[in-house]
DNA sequence: GTGGTCTAGACCACC
DNA sequence: GTGGTCTAGACCACT
């Protein structure tokens, strides 16, 4: 996992960004548990401290729910499930929309692209 | 300038990659003098030979054309350029399809919220 | 049973407001017999000395009875126990009086914020 | 400031707490810089980390506004505010009743002796 | 073993 | 000087 020290964005949102993804994408099963922080933490090649960190974002963000002495599981609500896909497809698409204009593109072209890109590519 | 020396990618191909975006989106306008290999340097906070590359580079692709005597100059070839810019949105867009199929949404459903968000957003 | 030992208040105070608490709130019934000095400690997880401690001190203060050759009792006359609700609620709200206060209350929003907790809360 | 190691709550809860009575009270005056992280650590006597994650708290709770490179100030917004001084009455009330519950008075007792301590006290 | 907290000390970007 | 991040390592409570 290669963890960006160039950009602005800390190592532990990062991290909290790949679980999202991960969540979301089905990757972690929603109700089961996950590898505990020093795991993790290992997994990942940064300080407990910092796993710690992000996960306790997840679960302030109600992505995560943690029972003290057993460990932290996804959460089942669909709610907060369709939210988060929500949220990081706008991220991505915002994204998107960002550098096509920066290479001169208008939105229709933008999505004319995107559109025929998925038959082609 | 952020350089990331933390992924595999070298930073002249960064750079490159940069100047590219900055010459389909007009920012470097074609038939113009670009400035000097040790200024560029400069600016991007590299050393001049790390530039060199990425212009030798850029000059191989057709894209920058250098005249001994007086400098370099953004290419004014009309079909380079389109080409250029088909390859820059080629690459955002696939990596759109890579990021949004990892969240778990199929093509059919990146097309349409593609089209929303220029709507929305 | 938390006992604070960085406040200033002694371990067996606490110890005694929370005996005092118990049979101002029938936990501890009047007339019968409480465990004993040794059993109590230990529930506390306190030496029995400063059990001992608390236990004379609410004799002295009249809530507890003791009968040399049979142990210790609530006491059931009802002035003692009276005064001993007058005395713990004065301390509990006059607690509620200065916390309120400090954040911007004055007596006649405290005295109607409360009447309204109870509706509501 | 004697911080409570006994009971469950972490210090940089209780800092939060803290600093939000402080807040309400207006002894923070909104608008207001506050002090330093560094500085508000050495006052509580804590690490400069413990204090950093109770005003990143309160940031998060946007009682706090933070200017990266001045210094942090408390919110202007009269409507946080409200909110934070009910969230705070609410808490203090709760736990009065709590108390005088345990020592055996009902709802309409608990009322009347608040309104009465007001006129005696 | 689990999650959580705290400390100490370093380093960075910004101005 | 400011806030922010990261690491290393210790300690606690709970089971």
């Amino acid at each position: 996992m290669p963890w960006d020290f160039a950009d602005g964005l800390p190592i532990w949102r990062q991290i909290a960004v790949r679980i999202k993804s991960d969540v979301a994408g089905g990757r972690l099963v929603p109700g089961e548990k996950i590898a505990s922080v020093r795991d993790l933490a290992v997994q990942a090649g940064v300080n407990p401290n910092t796993m710690q960190r992000a996960l306790a974002q997840l679960e302030q963000e109600g992505i995560l729910r943690t029972e003290r002495t057993s460990g932290r599981y996804v959460t089942e609500d669909a709610a907060v499930l369709e939210v988060l896909r929500g949220q990081l497809a706008s991220g991505i698409i915002a994204d998107l929309y960002c550098k096509l204009r920066a290479i001169g593109m208008d939105d229709d072209q933008i999505v004319a692209a995107v559109a025929a890109w998925k038959d082609e590519g």
